[in-house]
DNA sequence: GACCAGGCACATC
DNA sequence: GATGTGCATGGT
């Protein structure tokens, strides 16, 4: 256990209360989330998602038997709507050939199995694939992201390259391995990362700039 | 108008 | 293996 580690949950948790993540009604609408909010402020998720539920039900099926171009537009605002469009299609391209579109069958898989299944999807990388299988499929997995890795350097708990699988690592072995505690730390995270911790600080004026 | 957002794949050296 | 680039909309 690290004690500046979890120190840093409990302010936050104090700062900012239970998160509730992840907004979703379903896990399938998890997942399509997870994808769509790839280097994406939420608010252009949220639309691009309520466009999709006001074409029909919000299932794999549904999604599937949808046109490419239709898909596209619908997703639209998310952003990266062409690749986004196709990572989402080609997800549901698997679900359909192997688990008879049932995300429940595709989640009755062991934890590494399934990593490394969503990882295997061209348009799945780590954070991704660790949020499906965090905030879906209910795994006490750890999710990084840009936000967890700057804070954390900043705080002088890593260096700033850390890497994705470092940083998990490390993360990992200094909590407990609980799914809520892993599920609201990483919200957290994220919520005063968004608040506070620019890319870079703003110096405005400063003479020093650009020297 | 610049900067940023709940990344990822691919090209190139 | 590291480093650079394209993808795209929308808010501050």
């Amino acid at each position: 256990m690290n004690d500046k580690l979890l120190d840093i949950y409990r302010i936050l948790f104090d700062h900012y209360g239970p998160r509730e993540w992840w907004p979703a009604e379903t896990p399938f609408e998890v997942l399509v989330g997870a994808i769509l909010t790839q280097n994406t402020a939420w608010r252009n998720v949220e639309k691009a998602i309520a466009n999709l539920k006001q074409l029909g039900p919000l299932t794999p099926e549904a999604l599937f038997h949808l046109p490419e171009e239709t898909l596209a537009e619908a997703i639209r605002p998310s952003g990266y709507y062409r690749r986004k469009g196709k990572r989402l299609r080609n997800f549901l391209g698997m679900l359909s050939d192997r688990f008879e579109c049932r995300i429940e069958a595709l989640f009755d898989l062991p934890t590494e199995t399934l990593r490394e299944e969503l990882l295997a999807l061209s348009g799945i990388g780590p954070e991704t694939a660790d949020s499906i299988l965090l905030y879906a499929a209910g795994r006490p997995v750890f999710v990084i992201d840009t936000y967890t890795i700057r804070i954390l350097s900043r705080h002088e708990l890593l260096p700033e390259e850390t890497s994705y699988a470092e940083a998990q690592q490390w993360v990992t072995d200094h909590l407990p391995e609980d799914v809520q505690l892993f599920n609201e730390f990483h919200a957290l995270l994220v919520n005063v990362g968004k608040d506070f911790c620019r890319p870079r600080p703003k110096c405005p004026g400063c003479p020093l700039e650009g020297f």
